[in-house]
DNA sequence: CATATTTCAGCCGAACTGATATCT
DNA sequence: CAGATATCAGTTTGGCTGAAATAT
């Protein structure tokens, strides 16, 4: 049968760019497999920010504070993360990543890389450089919050 | 405050192209208004290959035909497509756009057009061309019906 | 009978809104 | 008191599963 996309909506940049975002997302997910996206999302910005109150951590993962919690409530009963009130600011928690946290980031991150090996996988090495770079592009012009190291 | 996005997650392609397709998302969601996503694809799948069965519908725009029922049910509602019997084959249903559906289609392509500018704002008209046939030609790797004009 | 198409009911993850309790 | 933080309850949407109804 042809089930080819409508070349109407290929030719739109957004809508492919839609659909690319969640296949980039579902195989992100099935690589992950016990844990989800958002969870391995709070683990990267506690290693990379380290301790942090809950609303910088969604602030930073463009997640909704009432979505954080049930996502360190998840890495909490899991032993990933550790989640006590700030003592100097006694209506903020301060969420930290176990030793136990790290582990399961690296795990983590070798799985996504392969599942990012079969996004990218029509692609050459510096395409996938450019794609990358002008998607960055795009997405900081959309959110000046997203820029990268350069 | 310092909510940039972790440097351990914008080093990933597939999140950033995770992060830009939801962008991609939320501006055409916003910008069609009334109708919905699904509903422009419909139209633009009807306007593209002509009246077909339900099932051809939801295969070509990637979603499940349970969820064809649903936005067919919508736009028949609105007047913007008929829904009939396929004489051929009477379990199939024919679903045929109208020319209010044409009108509606046309008006939703422009809105998206300022959408898709929003978005792509920051990129040359090059680099969006760069970023479009990448975006394409990734997408057509994961999922070969995918395949454009070239 | 088996198969194909459409439809319906329900589930789940993601994203949001509004209200509340706690604390400064 | 106002403002900030975390939490809870509920809604919406997109995407899926499983089963039923209709027809070949």
């Amino acid at each position: 049968m042809d089930d080819r996309l409508p070349p109407r909506l290929l030719a739109r940049p957004a809508y492919v760019l839609s659909l690319l975002g969640r296949n980039a997302r579902a195989g992100s997910v099935a690589a992950v497999g016990d844990l989800r996206l958002g969870h391995v999302a709070v683990l990267a910005a506690l290693e990379d920010f380290g301790p942090q109150a809950q609303r910088t951590l969604g602030a930073r993962l463009r997640q909704d504070p009432s979505d954080v919690v049930g996502l360190l409530d998840d890495l909490q009963a899991r032993g990933l993360i550790t989640r006590e009130r700030d003592p100097e600011d006694r209506r903020r928690h301060r969420v930290a990543i176990t030793a136990s946290g790290r582990r399961a980031l690296k795990a983590a991150e070798r799985r996504l890389d392969r599942a990012e090996s079969e996004l990218l996988g029509s692609l050459s090495a510096s395409e996938r450089a450019t794609l990358h770079r002008l998607a960055a592009k795009a997405l900081a012009g959309v959110d000046p919050r997203a820029q990268g190291a350069g």
